[in-house]
RNA sequence: UGGGGCGUAGCCAAGUGGCCAAGGCACCGGGUUUUGAUCCCGGCAUUCGUAGGUUCGAGUCCUACCGCCCCAGCCA
């Protein structure tokens, strides 16, 4: 088994649609299972398409495939090549391969073309001068059953007349299509005499203007899975009825082979949005910077705000595949860039709200190196030397003037221990005419080098810190989610935008910083201890002026305890 | 009132008629800890939408009912 993919496991009982790819592998049907990830290059990719792509390609890795990259750009209206290159790029960076396997149903349109003239031939299709509104009204409703277009039994003569017409440019858009001659009075909707063919005089991003017609996805979809071999086409729920569609094309034309279609349930997360259409009013009404906002959940929103691939692919592995309509809720999301980040990210130490402390016994001009390991679980990451100084800056929230007994950290007369430092008690402090606290006066115990006290005395705490004089300023931006309610588009009287998180991107600024954080390049993460997963932001960062942008923060019992008294 | 799907814990999700209904997240306890992090240990569905039925035995089979999602684009 292949571990491409990510985490997958032995023993992890297989879903639904794997264990039909197995069955068929084992039975021979399918020896080499080809499945296809098939993106319309119309917007970015998001965390939604990243649960598809990962169970297309996971499969394809896992059981010894294939798995084609096919844009279904049948409708040049909409699409644009800026996307085909987005897509590709964001697969890419999940971390899947389509070799040579990549593919486009606009390099189909001519056999797609004879298709359907096989089909008029056969009979099973048909030109209808029905105006789209018509077509609507002869479609019938749910409970009634359509009626029969007039012109549903042209001769074939002159269907194939009228057809090659279209495709000659002779009629104006929207003026004809072409039809499946099903049943207008099927229970499916989906069969009721179907659209195959519409005219529309736009010139496509792939075909220039060779065509003025372009195929509907139902004629397009089956035959070009068909035309790739695809073993199981793989979609989301809403495409059950359309199956039905599916294998009538197939079944109505001479095919070599027929694939098979699987739905499954698309991806929904709690306290964000996920349709195309939301999403892009996000971005034009500036309620976030861009489509790469780190706030947006696309594939580059989250590449920016610092998921790695790997988070997002175990991620995928984890949330199953299934039929049932399911909310994930976005704490598994978070947690696994968390567990992924543990692993890996070098930790470093940041104030971000600073709050200056004079060691009042510390030598004015000395200077320390001190020494701090990079991962406590992994001495292999090594470690790095910190600067000490008589000057610091700790996190304005790591003290306060009246401490609760269960506070471990600084207070007046309080003792806590600098991350690989000393140990220092707080013994005066001074205040501004607003009452804010501005300035720590502490004492340190130079026995206690390294954070430990040849006494063994109990010191609960243990505080970050940066020396003044070596600190890197830089701004840090604390990103959370974008909305502040689990289900932001339930109630369709109230405006999603309505519950938008107005702390979402909280940006702070004079933020000190270790001085390795100078020099890192952007989007490589690191943890600031105690605090969270960090990476420089890849947009807003210049010379000499870091902006950090906060992935997510460490799981932080205090604030809980605090939050529920 | 048509058709297609789905209902197992707060959220996902295994289970494919036979020991006490996997696992993860969340939550609650406890331990370790120079990150209130990580890690470790323990707890967490007498019950599978509801009601009947078949069976020695049902979450798994049958019937009825209830609830939720999708379908009436010349979008995909």
């Amino acid at each position: 088994m292949s571990t491409t993919s990510g985490s997958t496991s032995a023993d992890k009982p297989l879903d639904f649609i794997r264990q039909i790819v197995d069955q068929d592998q084992k039975s021979g049907k399918h020896p080499t299972p080809v499945t296809r990830f098939p993106p319309e290059p119309n917007g970015f990719l998001h965390i939604g398409h990243a649960k598809s792509i990962c169970l297309n390609f996971g499969i394809s890795n896992e059981f010894g495939g294939r798995c084609h990259l096919r844009f279904d750009d049948t409708n040049p209206s909409k699409e644009e090549i800026e996307y085909v290159e987005s897509i590709k790029q964001d697969v890419k960076w999940l971390g899947f391969d389509w070799q040579d396997n990549l593919f486009f149903a606009s390099d189909y349109f001519d056999k797609l073309y004879e298709f359907a003239e096989q089909l008029i031939k056969r009979g099973k299709a048909y030109v209808c001068d029905l105006s789209a509104e018509e077509i609507r009204r002869y479609r019938g409703t749910l409970t009634e059953p359509g009626t029969d277009s007039p012109y549903r039994n042209r001769s074939e003569e002159e269907n194939l007349e009228l057809f090659r017409k279209m495709k000659d440019g002779v009629f104006a858009d929207g003026s004809r299509v072409l039809r499946a001659k099903i049943d207008m009075s099927s229970t499916a909707i989906v069969m009721r005499d179907p659209v195959l063919y519409r005219i529309l005089k736009t010139s496509h991003h792939r075909t220039g203007d060779k065509w003025c017609i372009y195929p509907m996805y139902d004629f397009t979809h089956c035959l070009s899975d068909m035309l790739e071999q695809i073993s199981h086409s793989l979609c989301t729920l809403e495409f059950q009825d359309n199956r039905l569609l599916y294998d009538w094309v197939l079944d109505s034309l001479e095919t070599p082979c027929h694939p098979r279609q699987i739905e499954f349930a698309r991806l929904n997360l709690t306290y964000t949005v996920m349709s195309k259409r939301k999403l892009l009013q996000l971005v034009e009404e500036n309620h976030v910077e861009s489509w790469d906002d780190p706030r947006m959940l696309t594939i580059s929103g989250l590449r920016r705000r610092g998921y790695t691939p790997r988070s997002i692919r175990n991620f995928c592995n984890l949330i199953g595949i299934g039929k049932k309509q399911s909310w994930i809720d976005m704490g598994v999301l978070e947690n696994a860039v968390r567990d992924d980040l543990n692993e890996t990210a070098p930790r470093v130490m940041g104030v971000i709200e600073p709050l200056k402390v004079v060691i009042d016994n510390y030598p004015e001009d000395q200077t320390e190196e001190i020494s701090a390991q990079n991962h406590p679980q992994k001495p292999e990451l090594g470690s790095r030397s910190l600067p000490f100084s008589r000057e610091l800056y700790i996190e304005k929230n790591d003290f306060m003037e009246d401490p609760p007994r269960k506070f471990f950290r600084l207070g007046p007369g309080r003792e806590v221990r600098l991350r690989y430092g000393y140990y220092i008690t707080c013994v005066s402090y001074e205040k501004d005419a607003d009452g804010k606290v501005t300035l720590l006066h502490c004492t340190y115990d130079p026995e206690t080098r390294g954070g430990s006290s040849p006494d063994g005395r109990k010191v609960k705490g243990t505080i970050h810190w940066v020396s003044a004089k070596h600190a890197v300023d830089g701004d840090i931006h604390l990103y959370d989610r974008l909305f502040n309610v689990e289900h932001p588009d339930a109630d369709k009287e109230v405006d999603f935008k309505s519950h938008l998180n107005p702390h979402s991107r909280d940006i702070v600024t004079g933020c000190k910083l270790e001085p390795s954080l100078g020099s890192i390049d952007a989007g490589v993460q690191v943890q600031f201890e105690r605090q969270g997963y960090f990476c420089l932001d890849s947009v807003l960062s210049g010379p000499g002026k870091p902006v950090f942008n906060r992935v997510v923060t460490l799981r932080d019992s205090w604030a809980r305890m605090n939050k529920q008294t």
